[in-house]
DNA sequence: GTGAAAGCGCTAACAG
DNA sequence: CTGTTAGCGCTTTCAC
C-alpha cells in the first residue's frame, strides 16, 4: 500500500542500505545508483516514514514548545520566532498551550519527552521547584524563554527585567512625578514580583519617593484591569500621575479609563508601558514602551536549543538580550 | 538506560503484551497483576515510547496545523482553538506557519505527513488547485478553516463570508451613505476576492448606489495600510463617508488617519469592520464589526477532524458558522 | 561502493 | 487472562 524503503530498493535493484543512504545523503554511492535510485523514489514517490526513522535513530527532528497561550500575542510572537529558527535548522515544532497551570506544564513536558521530541523550548512564568527539577532531568535539553528560573542553571534567555523597569521608573521620576503607580499581572510571576516589582521598589526609594502599597495594584494583565486600575486609583484622595504598566494592554487600559473621564495623556498623566507590541503603535497617544523583544527571545531560545542538541560549546547558558526604551508620545520629552 | 516495556515486563513477571495491556488501559488484565505492573511502571519510571508505538500502531495522535502566520492574532485565536479541542480528544499539534506561500505550504504538507501525523488543519487564503489535489490525495484526513475551497469538496468550516459583508455594507447604506469605501488585504485571497468584494458590489448595486473603482483597495492587511488608504482616499474629489475595513486593523488605521487629521467617527465618517478581535474594544471609538469566530473555527475544524479520523459518520463536510455584526461605536445607530 | 542483518520499542494477532 | 511471535519502516554496524 504505501510505499516503504523496501518497494524502492527492490524496483531500483539495491539493498535499502543504499536507498537509505541516498535518502540522507550519504556520500558513499556512486553517482550512477544514486540517480537510479532517486528516480525509482520519484516514480513510486516514496515518503521517507519519520517515525520508523526516528524510532532507529532515536532522533525525531521535532522540538516541543510549551506556552502559556498561544492567543496572546505575547506569546504568538515568541513562538514565531522559535518556529522560525526550528524550521531553518530543520525542525519542526510540537506546541501546546499551559495556561501557566503548572500540572499541565508537568503533563506536557510528560507527553512531549514520551514523543521523543529531541529538546524542548519553554516559557512559564513561574518556574516552582518541581519544574526545576524536571527540567533538570530531562533526558533532552530544554531551555527556557523569556522566564527565569532563580537558581540560573538550566539554559534560557531573557532581558534584564529589572534593569528595564528600573530604567522606566526612571523615566517618570525624572519627569517630576512622586505619585506613579505600578501596574502588573500576577506577582505571584517572577518576573512581576522579584524584577519589575522589585525595580519600582528600588527606583522609588533611591530618589526618596515613599513607596505608597496603594499606588501597586496586581491583576490580570489585560485591557479591563488597566481600566478598572484607573478608576480605583483616580479615586485616591492623592491619585497618582504617572503609571507604570506591566503590559501594553494593561497601559492602553489606564489611558482610555483616563481619557473616557476626560483627562488628558500625557498632560494629565503620563504612563509607560513594559512590552512595545504592534499595539503600542495603534492607540492614541502612541504608547512609550520598554521593548520586550519576544520574536528575537524565541529565536535566541530555539537556536541556543540547537547548540545544546548538538552538543557544540556553549559559552552562556543563561543569555541576557539587550532592551531599550523607546519613546513615544504616552510620556513627555 | 531509557527503560522499555521489556524492563517492565522482566521486573514485574509478565509478558510485555501484559505490560502493553495495562499501558493501554486493556481491561483484559487480571487487577493484582495490573497493580503489580503498574507499581514497576511507577518504580522504573517507564514512560512508553510514543514513536514506537507509532510505528507499530500507524497512529501517532498528533495532527498537523500549517497557518499563514502564528503571531498574526487571527491565525494565534484559531490555533487555540484547534489546540484545545486536540488536548481534549488526546492529539497534540505540530505547528508550522506557512506565510501563505504556496510552495512551503506544499513543503510543511509533504513533512508533516512524512511524520506520519494522524490528519491536518490548514488555514489558507488561496487554496490553489495543486493545493486542492494534494488534499485531496493525502493519505490521512485534511479539514481546511478559516479557508474556503471553491469546489467544495474538501471537509471545511467557515462563516457565510458573502452574506455576512453584504449585512455590513447594507447598514452603511441604510445609515445613508453612498460613498462608502471597501478595504481589504489582497484579492489574490479568495475570501476578499470572491466574498467580501462580491458582497459589497451586489449591496451597492441592489441599493442602485453606483460602483467607484476608486473607492476600492485591496493592500496588505495592516495598521499602516488602514492609514496610507485614509490619505489617498481622503483627497479624493468626493471622498468616501463610510468605509467596510476587512480586518480590524485596517478599521483602526483608518480611524486613526481620519482623527489625525481631525476628523470625528461615526459623525464625519463611519467605519465597520470585518474580524471582531479584541482589539474592537481596545480603541476609541469602539469598532463595529462583523464578527469572525475564529476560535470557534478552529475548534470545530478541530472537531471535525477527529470525527473523521475515527472514521464516523459526518453529517456535514463543509460547515458555514453563524455570523453576527457586533454594534460599537463607529457605526452610528 | 554496496549488501546483510540486527535491532529501535511497541502493538497486534493468535494461541492457549 | 496471559504469553509468543511477528512485524511496523528505517538506521546502522559490520563484512565484503
Amino acid at each position: 500500500m504505501t510505499v516503504t524503503i523496501y518497494d524502492v530498493a527492490r524496483e531500483a535493484n539495491v539493498s535499502m542500505a543504499t536507498v537509505s543512504r541516498v535518502v540522507n545523503g550519504n556520500q558513499n554511492v556512486k553517482p550512477s545508483t544514486r540517480k537510479k535510485v532517486l528516480e525509482v523514489i520519484e516514480r513510486l514517490e516514496y515518503r521517507p516514514n519519520a517515525v520508523a526513522r526516528g524510532l532507529a535513530s532515536k532522533k525525531t527532528t521535532t522540538v516541543g514548545v510549551i506556552i502559556p497561550d498561544i492567543s496572546n500575542s505575547i506569546y504568538a510572537e515568541a513562538a514565531r520566532g522559535i518556529e522560525d529558527i526550528a524550521t531553518m535548522y530543520n525542525y519542526n515544532i510540537i506546541l501546546a498551550n499551559s495556561d501557566q497551570n503548572e500540572e499541565k506544564e508537568i503533563t506536557l513536558l510528560d507527553t512531549m519527552l514520551g514523543k521523543q521530541v529531541d529538546g524542548i523550548v519553554m516559557m512559564s512564568d513561574a518556574v516552582t521547584d518541581k519544574l526545576h527539577h524536571l527540567m533538570k532531568h530531562a533526558p533532552v535539553p530544554i531551555v527556557l524563554a523569556g522566564s527565569v528560573d532563580e537558581s540560573n542553571d538550566v539554559p534560557s534567555v531573557n532581558i534584564d527585567y529589572f534593569q528595564a523597569s528600573y530604567e522606566a521608573i526612571q523615566l517618570l521620576i525624572s519627569n517630576g512625578h512622586k505619585r506613579i503607580a505600578f501596574l502588573s499581572g500576577p506577582l505571584a510571576y517572577t518576573i512581576n514580583s522579584k524584577y519589575k516589582l522589585a525595580a519600582y521598589k528600588k527606583a522609588l526609594q533611591d530618589a526618596n519617593i515613599e513607596i505608597d502599597e496603594q499606588l501597586i495594584i496586581s491583576e490580570e494583565s489585560s485591557y479591563d484591569s488597566g481600566i478598572e486600575a484607573w478608576e480605583t486609583l483616580s479615586t485616591l484622595d492623592n491619585p497618582p500621575t504617572a503609571f507604570f504598566a506591566g503590559s501594553d494592554e494593561l497601559a492602553i487600559g489606564i489611558i482610555h479609563g483616563a481619557q473616557d473621564h476626560g483627562k488628558n495623556v500625557p498632560d494629565d498623566i503620563e504612563v509607560i508601558s513594559f512590552e512595545n507590541s504592534k499595539l503600542a503603535r495603534m492607540v492614541r497617544p502612541r504608547l512609550t514602551s520598554v521593548a520586550f523583544p519576544l520574536y528575537d527571545i524565541g529565536a535566541v531560545a530555539m537556536r541556543l536549543l540547537t547548540k545544546i542538541m548538538n552538543k557544540e560549546n556553549i559559552e552562556e547558558k543563561v543569555v541576557i538580550l539587550p532592551h531599550r526604551i523607546e519613546s513615544r508620545q504616552s510620556v513627555k520629552g
